[in-house]
RNA sequence: GGAGAGGUGGCAGAGCGGUUGAAUGCACCGGUCUUGAAAACCGGCAAGGGUUAGCGCCCUUCGAGGGUUCGAAUCCCUCCCUCUCCGCCA
């Protein structure tokens, strides 16, 4: 949610903002709820404030003995008066907070402009984009030869758009989020969380994905509206949802490893080979809750924690800056990461690095005690992936494969594989 | 699943239906004292919203939502959560 006030006292320059990313604010209409708000809040206050001082009044008047019998009355038609009043004005209230609640952030000055995925900027490329001398395969492709990624039976007993991981895949699979829990610990200062996989729709709405999103959703039946986490961005950013924290705790930087349910609706057709867009998929999640003012700085380094994996595993990227089009409904800016898949010829998204400033502080009521003013202000929060780990197995298969069909293990990966160096048909 | 207890300010913990937005303690902030710190003492200190140039004034909030009442933290109903005991169980 963005600042109420603001957007009050600024409106224009709030619709100018949010412009930029393709969301039109009605302004001759908001002005209107507004007005009518602000005068129905106004009168119904002043009646809640003659109710009270009449009811005071009746108990100083009873404990003196004296008759009440008018002064009731006159309360009794005011409590009538209020109820009218204040009906109108939840109603109002309520039209309103929905309006806020699908209003998306404000765009970061330094975000580019642009309309859509076209106008992102490449920030950096790291790597260096392999020669093959053979006909580099793609992850599916060499997933199957090995017989330890296979589709069909997914779907089989799943549908479309889950795999099945086997044998030394299964194992590399685990390997890569143990590695990068191990990494970001270890270097990188996270604290690791272990969160549940479904969460109420408060957390849903604290992080942006509700009320707006419920469709890329998949819900739970049952006697709690529950929803299967579309990434632990919402089990752990809620963490702190309704805390104030001292100064001291911050910053608070989580990590999590945990399966994302996406339900992908409006992709079909997308994606559809492969492990790239899958309706579950294993994530290794950064969070960092923050300092107002060491928040762009705390969005750098938890993008070059990300990159650290990349780097590690030896694969070539690309960093790319948003444009404001492209955002997400909560982002105030965002890096993306692009791996190279070689089998595709082309740079994939593995990772998406968000700085959300007071956004989604605002909708889970998070937030610190500033020393200086010794009062409350809303955190900020900065989340990525660090990274998707499905995402990472297709890009280690595919840009560590051989001539021959085998799959080099990456150096930091190989621990976790018991030593295991090559992967191959034979096993 | 059965039985009981309870949810109050950053935390702990009081609170006869009527100056209780809420005692007290801790924490925190300011001050006195001290070479400095601690201790002691004095003072301040809930959040959100409205209104105001500002001082201030007003409204809402005591797990959530309904209800009773002129008036609810306090009474009633529903739901949620926590704790203790028993049962069951990965």
């Amino acid at each position: 949610m963005i600042d109420p006030s603001q957007l009050r006292q600024n409106t224009e320059a709030v619709a100018a903002n949010l412009a930029r990313r393709g969301y039109h604010l009605d302004l001759e209409s908001f002005a209107a709820m507004e007005t009518r708000r602000k005068a129905l809040q106004v009168e119904t206050e002043q009646l809640q404030a003659k109710r009270n001082t009449q009811a005071k009044a009746i108990g100083q008047a009873k404990a003196r003995g004296d008759d009440v019998t008018e002064l009731l009355e006159a309360s009794a038609e005011i409590g009538r008066s209020i109820k009218d009043k204040s009906q109108a004005l939840d109603e109002l209230q309520h039209k309103l907070d929905e309006l806020m609640l699908n209003m998306p952030n404000l765009v970061h000055e330094g975000v580019p402009d642009g309309a859509d995925e076209a106008s992102n900027v490449i920030v950096r490329q790291v790597g260096t984009i392999r020669e093959f001398d053979f006909q580099p395969r793609d992850h599916v492709d060499i997933g199957e030869r090995f017989e330890g990624m296979n589709f069909a039976d997914a779907a089989k007993i799943a549908g479309s758009r889950f795999v099945v991981l086997a044998g030394a895949l299964a194992r590399l699979h685990r390997a890569l989020s143990q590695f990068m829990l191990d990494m970001h610990t270890a270097d990188h200062g996270y604290r690791e969380v272990y969160v549940p996989y479904m969460v109420l729709s408060e957390a849903m709405q604290g992080t942006g994905q509700l009320p707006k999103f419920a469709d890329d959703a998949f819900e739970i039946q049952g006697d709690h509206q529950r929803f299967l986490i579309p990434t632990a961005e919402v089990p752990v950013t809620n963490l702190v949802a309704g805390d104030i924290l001292d100064a001291g705790e911050l910053p608070l930087k989580f990590v999590a490893h945990t399966p994302c349910f996406r339900s992908e609706a409006g992709a079909y057709g997308k994606d559809t080979r492969g492990m790239i867009r899958q309706h579950q998929f294993d994530k290794v999640e950064l969070v960092q809750i923050v300092r107002p003012d060491q928040a762009d700085q705390a969005f750098e380094s938890l993008t070059t924690h990300a990159e650290a994996v990349l780097k590690a595993l030896d694969l070539p990227y690309q960093v790319s800056a948003l444009c404001a089009g492209d955002l997400g409904f909560s982002a105030h800016r965002t890096y993306d990461l692009e791996v190279w898949f070689p089998g595709q010829q082309a740079y994939r998204e593995i990772s998406s690095c968000s700085h959300f400033s007071d956004f989604q502080a605002r909708r889970m009521k998070a937030r610190w005690r500033n020393p200086e003013t010794n009062k409350p202000q809303w955190v900020h929060t900065i989340n990525g992936s660090g990274l998707a780990v499905g995402r990472a197995l297709a890009a280690v298969l595919e840009n560590h494969q051989n001539a021959d069909g085998s799959v080099t293990i990456p150096d930091p990966l190989r621990p976790y594989m018991g030593g295991q160096v090559l992967i191959s048909v034979d096993g």
